[in-house]
DNA sequence: GCCAACGTTGGC
DNA sequence: GCCAACGTTGGC
């Protein structure tokens, strides 16, 4: 199973949003980046990823699993856009701050900390386990 | 609210 | 196919 991280933020689409929609899921849609759309091309289903916010919060909030694999983007009519549909798992039990992450020298190579901008991301396993572990959560 | 970093677009 | 111009993102 691989890990990722999706980026959100709390005006557009908040994590109470993503736990309200439970085992439904939502349709990650909107993603306008060919890099960050091949790593939904390339997510499986049961996937896992941290629900990151950006801007005004900075922080990783949540775990999601992928719960419909690759699909095309229901808001847009060009057909280059796909997109994947994430649902809640669960809320971390303290959210993860971007200054702690960069704090950490375990965290170094994490593409947050390397390419801030992109939206959707890898995780390695390791740094899936250090983060739950900042977070005190449960990874599995 | 500023601005650096990055991705995309389009003229040549 | 290069690269300047432009738009967007997100940390600060």
């Amino acid at each position: 199973m691989a890990y990722w991280l999706f980026k959100s933020e709390t005006s557009t689409w908040s994590w109470d949003q993503q736990v309200a929609r439970g085992d439904a899921g939502e349709e990650w849609d909107g993603v306008r980046n060919y890099q960050a759309r091949n790593f939904m091309r390339e997510m499986k289903l049961g996937d896992r990823g941290f629900f990151y916010l950006s801007q005004k919060d900075r922080k990783i909030v949540g775990i999601v699993e992928v719960c419909a694999e690759a699909h095309s983007d229901s808001t847009t009519d060009d057909d280059r856009w796909d997109c994947v549909d994430i649902k809640a798992v669960r809320s971390f039990v303290t959210p993860v701050t971007l200054d702690q992450i960069k704090a950490d020298e375990r965290l170094t190579d994490m593409v947050l900390v390397k390419n801030s901008r992109l939206s959707v991301q890898p995780v390695s396993d390791c740094e899936w386990r250090i983060v739950c572990e900042m977070g005190q959560t449960n990874p599995d």
